[in-house]
DNA sequence: CCATCACTTGATGGTTTCGTCAAATTATGG
DNA sequence: CCATAATTTGACGAAACCATCAAGTGATGG
């Protein structure tokens, strides 16, 4: 890539520019997309969903995430300079939980749309029901 | 990767399996990834944007998407495949349009939670509030 | 027909992200 | 201290994604 400056501004050289609140100026589209690149991940949409009921440790979020223990780590690396989750220690283990509800509001309104999808393009409403 | 089964159920072997409601047995979590990972792309969200005021030819979006014509149409073509956005034909162009107003809304709460995050991690409260 | 406009598709390097493994870090218990 | 448990970090090949250019398709007008 030459210079595809995303968007109007030009950019001072920002370290950092990946978390919010990092560039100031920095098109709201690029920092949007950033957002949703954290979001788009199954193994980061499960540790979101299971930290949505609550702060957990790194060590219980792995067997209901389902993927290994340091890719676990780098997952939720990913969340924490997204600003999507905190981190804490206690002891010797490390809790994770969500930051704002916000992020429980998308993916609600996501899972609304991939229902709403779904169930347009295949006949299957019953399934939906059933599963979750 | 040699055999990353995402989630419980085991999958059929389909085609197309990128699109909301192609297949079935497809985890949830990988679905809303999908989804996320259509719109991690500034110029992606930008376009959905411009369609949100309505319907829009490729040759119309172009100037407001600011990137180069065939790659637009790229572009445009993720989101046609995510189920995001329709297209039809009238005459030589082609006009695309938002599929459902949840992704406008989808849109909606993603700015707002990064508006919030953006206002905690810099200290520019004060900014929002001299705009108003 | 043929040229042209409006897109789409294909091919192709460059960059980023994924997933695995090994090694490093930071408490806790004996 | 030393061992061990709980995470993180670094390195690396494989896969996916991005952006550009060239070529292809399909309707419209002359």
């Amino acid at each position: 890539m030459v210079s595809s400056n995303y968007g109007n501004v030009q950019s001072v050289p920002d370290r950092d520019s990946a978390r919010p609140g990092a560039a100031v100026s920095r098109p709201l589209s690029e920092i949007k997309a950033d957002l949703f690149k954290a979001l788009a991940h199954p193994a980061r949409i499960r540790a979101l969903e299971v930290l949505s009921s609550g702060e957990c440790s790194v060590g219980e979020l792995q067997p209901l995430v389902g993927i290994e223990l340091s890719h676990l780590s780098q997952q939720l690396g990913v969340l924490r300079r997204a600003g999507l989750v905190s981190s804490r220690k206690e002891g010797a283990s490390v809790l994770y939980s969500i930051r704002d509800d916000d992020v429980i509001e998308l993916l609600r309104v996501a899972k609304g749309l991939l229902i709403k999808s779904l169930a347009e393009t295949t006949g299957l409403l019953s399934d939906l029901r059933a599963s979750q």
